[in-house]
DNA sequence: ACTAAATATTAGCACTGTCTAACAATAAAG
DNA sequence: CTTTATTGTTAGACAGTGCTAATATTTAGT
């Protein structure tokens, strides 16, 4: 009834507006690679599917149902990333691509079983959170490694967003969800940090890494 | 660069021509419920890209290429349903419809990760040989448990073929690949048998069973 | 406030994959 | 060997998913 390709949309406007609050036809155009002509008589057609409000030159928004929709294609996704890491030993970094086509299988027992031989897990390899089976999706409060002082000793708790290339770059640096990491320094200029975890000391992140590392609290430092 | 559909066709095409040497139009037809004119345009299509051997009025064949093609797609078929099995606990009636969908999946490392889990299996859970990695198909040699006769021992080997209606009797009838087979009786009126197995003992199968049950030799009555 | 750039929309086309209706060819039956 | 039934083909329609070119609207710059 909802084809693959109306899927993928649903999935994007969902990330979209879950970000920034709201979408636009020109994102999604980006997002998709595909031209904004296109991306907007879709968004006309899932509008009369009921799944998305859409208005003439108005920011675009998914309904009630087209969220529910989005994010039990989110879960099967990520359901199927930890599937793929947990029980077939797939790098963090190899399972994204995979999952973006088995997402769209349809067999719910296919989609429980994986669930019940991972344990009902939470989240996914990089850290996401997985959707429950009625598309509610728990709101991680986690801060960006970026926003932390000298000091703070944290924990590595997600990866987002989550580029190939970045998680390549994290497995070279040994960093793995669940570290604790000590921030010993934090360059003014730049915003690069000096961080210590495992047995490694005063490792350098740039900014733009720090930005896209999420992590909770563990300590923090008197001031 | 093949789409989805086509490697639906492709596949049926591969089954009628490997089954009974050649196909029509019909036979598809009636194997995907799509209707004549559908299948007409679209061995067309296939023929244009060099899958399919098309003339007007003769009976369809596959190329080389057409043949490979078919072939990969059934090994990935068969790969997931061994995978399903062994690995996931579905049941062997469980497994074909969700193959379906798995085998259009483009990730060759996924399909690899799968046979080196499974240990490189030589047929699915069904008993088919899985093709290999060329495209290349064992031909098994099997005869059918309907063409047995009384007194012979045989080993159940592969169902074929399987629907999923026969596939849940065999299972009610504690039947299963491996097991030995003693041949008691064949009523010569209906060609059903009596057999024993594990701790049964003359079961009656009916010839429309029979047929379906591809067994190997293990010792024949001396006649 | 006016102009230029960016974004959104409309119109029109192409290709895929499906259908029905009508017609053609082949195969089966008498 | 005709007639009939079955099978195959052609023609034309339609929905889905993409495109380009042209136009409209909104936003940003000066
Ligand atoms: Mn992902
Ligand atoms: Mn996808
Ligand atoms: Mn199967
Ligand atoms: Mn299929």
């Amino acid at each position: 009834m909802i084809s693959q390709t109306e899927e993928n949309y649903l999935k994007v406007l969902y990330n979209l507006t879950s970000l920034k609050g709201e979408a636009s036809v020109n994102e999604i155009s980006k997002q998709l690679d595909i031209k904004m002509p296109t991306v907007n008589s879709m968004m006309k057609r899932l509008a009369e599917k009921g799944l998305v409000v859409y208005e003439s030159y108005k920011p675009l928004k998914l309904t009630a149902e087209g969220k529910k929709r989005a994010t039990l294609i989110i879960r099967k996704h990520r359901l199927t990333e930890m599937y793929l890491f947990e029980k077939m030993g797939f790098g963090w970094d190899e399972v994204h691509h995979i999952a973006e086509q088995i997402e769209h299988i349809q067999a719910p027992e296919f989609f429980l079983k994986m669930d019940e031989l991972l344990g009902f897990p939470k989240v996914d390899p990089h850290g996401s959170p997985i959707p429950d089976t009625d598309g509610k999706i728990a709101t991680d409060s986690y801060l960006k490694l970026s926003d932390c002082k000298a000091g703070d000793i944290v924990t590595f708790m997600a990866v987002q967003p989550s580029s190939e290339e970045l998680l390549k770059f994290l497995t070279n640096r040994k960093l793995s969800l669940g570290l604790e990491l000590k921030i010993k320094q934090v360059e003014p200029f730049d915003g690069s940090m000096s961080i210590s975890y495992r047995n490694k000391e005063n490792e350098t992140l740039s900014n733009k890494v720090c930005e896209k590392l999420l992590v909770s609290e563990t300590r923090r430092k008197n001031s």
